[in-house]
DNA sequence: AAGTGGTCTAGACCACTCC
DNA sequence: GAGTGGTCTAGACCACTTA
């Protein structure tokens, strides 16, 4: 018997209770949209969202015409914010600064040159600041910054503002990749960091486009015992 | 002159670039859903879709009665999926086999048992299963499951199905949590995944529940050289 | 108290894809 | 060709939050 009024988290839950109490289990064909509107009483836009939902979590697949079934392997999609660092270490409850470590303007390295799309002999801004929290070193921060499409990066002093943060409020950039590593701890990042030479840590490696044109490179060096946290 | 129909991809296109060209910059409120529908030409609820979906990537801030507003930091947040990893390893072209490195049902130590919330001296089946990739160490798991929740698993070859794929083609988890963070291979651990010790790699912690009790916790650290990619 | 987003409904048409 | 999900519309009511 269906309730009065169905919500679509309400239909959400039951199809997922459904999966679950394995009424319908991995592979399965589940009824239209229209049929599962009858059944528990609610518009098929209501079922369309909670299904919708459920695909995106990556607990069900859907095509046109082919219908709806129970993902092959169930799994689920994790999200992660990223944080402005300042953001993350006072959410944590500690005090925020940082301190520009360098700051030029060179050619690129190759690696970095191909990345950025930058023509050979082509200059960009280099910088390198610490983070920390509580006075702690916390990530490490090298960047570079394509000056062709931010030439306002020249004029800003990065000992009030850190990059991160300025590029980001700029909101300058349409679309972007992002990875996670570890690596091993060199001589330099680790006087930097204050952490012993030769423990893994963890890295992350961006960057950002504006359309076509490259924004900015960033690679995080975090402190040891740094963890990326998610729920699902 | 707004177009004849509007889809809701082309509403949340049209927002996002007047924010990329800073018509509306960080923290300004935007106008309402039906002044912007009535604006573009389209129903509000096409609106809403735009605007939940830009919200919803952490462009916007949405409150009732507040408006709807772009956010003070306007970062983008993250998808990734977790992928079954033999799926992983064929969608990189590479052939998937794993190996079952010991399986014996013991009591857990004291942080595990905490975690999986046993009571005192209550057992656990304990799995340690190489994975491999075109007979490469591809990464090394070593998973805890509750019996009392997953009383099956005891009497699974995990010799012919890896506990990975068999646990999620179960489907018998609501939630769980993940984290991911750099550690410095140890002796026993580098001599498993025939890499050097002290090298830095990635380790994943994963732990699921079935409502209120726990399933399993897994620890997972992959091989030099991996990384978690993403778009964004 | 009032304004704003959140959602539901019914009906319609469209787009994709499998047969 | 036909079946299924994807989306749009107009109108309505609700829920939350701020003033």
């Amino acid at each position: 018997m269906p309730k009065e009024t169905q919500t679509w988290q309400s239909v959400r839950d039951e199809v997922q209770h459904r999966i679950q109490k394995k009424i319908w289990t991995a592979g399965d064909l589940l009824p239209t949209e229209a049929d599962l509107a009858i059944e528990l009483g609610c518009a098929r836009v209501t079922v369309n969202r909670a299904l919708r939902d459920l695909a995106d979590q990556g607990l069900l697949d859907r095509r046109r015409k082919a219908g709806t079934r129970v993902a092959e392997f169930p799994t689920r999609k994790l999200r992660f914010s990223i944080p402005i660092i300042r953001v993350e270490v006072e959410s944590l409850g500690q005090t925020y600064n940082h301190s520009l470590l360098s700051r030029q303007i060179s050619q690129t390295p190759a690696p970095i040159q191909a990345a950025l799309a930058l023509v050979q002999g082509q200059d960009a801004l280099h910088l390198k600041t610490l983070h920390l929290a509580d006075g702690h070193p916390f990530v490490l921060e090298d960047r570079w910054i394509n000056l062709d499409t931010v030439p306002d990066a020249q004029d800003i002093d990065f000992n009030a503002v850190n990059a991160n943060e300025w590029l980001v409020s700029q909101a300058c950039f349409t679309h972007g990749e992002v990875s996670f590593g570890a690596s091993t701890l060199s001589q330099e990042d680790a006087e930097d960091l204050g952490a012993p030479v030769g423990v893994g840590v963890l890295k992350a490696d961006r960057q950002t486009w504006d359309g076509e044109a490259s924004v900015t490179r960033v690679s995080l060096i975090y402190a040891p015992g740094y963890r990326l946290r998610s729920t699902f």
